[in-house]
DNA sequence: CTTGGTGTTCCCCTTTCGGGGGACACGGGC
DNA sequence: GCCCGTGTCCCCCGAAAGGGGAACACCAAG
């Protein structure tokens, strides 16, 4: 019986790209093709692949939340999310999810085919080659809900003041919070805080 | 006799997937894959294609460069630039590189076919749909040499004494540069001013 | 040649930030 | 019961940042 895989990419080009590559393999096939996450989670229950290759990235429903939605109705579930590198939170947050394994979108087709294998057999692929160094080097940062919403405000450029007008505080509480994210990501001044969140994947714009 | 067509992008993953897309089309082309900006210039020369399908960001020298490398040798290259909307400064600049095309890579694998076709014919695909309105919307913002340099560096989380002493200037000049900075991009704080000039692809992380 | 625009440079003044603390309430975990 | 993380709020003060001019060089157009 050949693996069942499922592909859930908002391109057409990455679509067709795994298509091509699992194509080549007698053993997997390819029973379904999502264009977003609600999408991919309508297709897993439909199917119910060995397999769910996922962008993080997508309209409607983000990898994250697919996947997540996705582990709640099975358990089981074999998740492997597929992306370019965008921080390390992302990948925090993906194998939080549920993701059974982490793979970057500049890897090649064999790597992508031994992933499908690797996990379908119930193993894990979290990278050993690129984000377990980067995680190594990256100490875990876990910002409050809080800490999350003012440095999302502060991204989008408002002052302090404004911030606490926002979420309905003092400003006082409002520069404790930034104070603390502050001290979190080693940096000193608020644009720093958000550069170096959004490279890590803490923060997004939009 | 068949339209010649090289691909450049550093996610196998998309070349797999144009490589399919391609394969489907009687007079179409695939004569080389180039995996960033430097081999593409060089696969260029050596195979000197009809169109070019170009990714903007590849490592070495990424799409904008290979473009502009790629025109000065043959003004009369046909390169399409095809990437995820980055910002409206990214157009621009594809364009004012020498790009025929701009393509998003979340578009059918059709309108790929149908513009490497128009392309070849000389013709010019400027995005009607996506791209077109979009720069309607965004009254193009032109940043000075010196403007972009002091934004970068405060995207860096700098102060403005830093960035001073980093390109051998006073601190109010820094000041007054970033204080034009804010005006050409309509908002009154450096945070907002870095986080719109990434949302618009003035400038980039990295 | 003179005008006008652009890019660069700089200073003054007011507002906002950042860093050092500390305080108190609430909740869960040991 | 006690501790600790979280969220809330406060003070003080020096350091940055933002806003409003303004001078100068340069180049292109009238």
């Amino acid at each position: 019986m050949p693996i069942r895989v499922l592909t859930a990419d908002d391109h057409p080009v990455v679509r067709n790209g795994l298509r091509a590559i699992i194509a080549n393999e007698r053993d997997i096939e390819l029973v379904a093709e999502a264009t977003d996450g609600a999408e991919a989670v309508a297709l897993y229950e439909a199917h119910r692949p060995d397999v769910v290759l996922m962008d993080l990235r997508m309209p409607r429903l983000d990898g994250i939340g697919a996947t997540r939605a996705i582990v709640a109705a099975d358990a089981g579930a074999r998740i492997v999310m597929l992306t370019t590198y965008e921080g390390d939170a992302d990948i925090y947050r993906a194998l939080g999810a549920g993701a059974r394994g982490y793979l970057l979108k500049d890897m090649l087709g064999a790597a992508v085919i031994q992933t499908i294998r690797t996990v379908a057999a119930g193993g894990r692929v979290i990278p050993p080659d690129v984000a377990a160094r980067l995680v190594e080097f990256t100490p875990r940062v876990d910002l409050t809900e809080r800490e999350l919403e003012v440095l999302g405000l502060t991204a989008k450029g408002l002052r302090n003041r404004d911030i606490a007008r926002a979420i309905g505080r003092t400003e006082a509480t409002v520069k404790a919070h930034l104070k603390h994210v502050m001290e979190k990501l080693g940096v000193d001044d608020r644009t720093a805080a958000v550069t170096v969140a959004l490279q890590r994947g803490i923060i997004h714009l939009d």
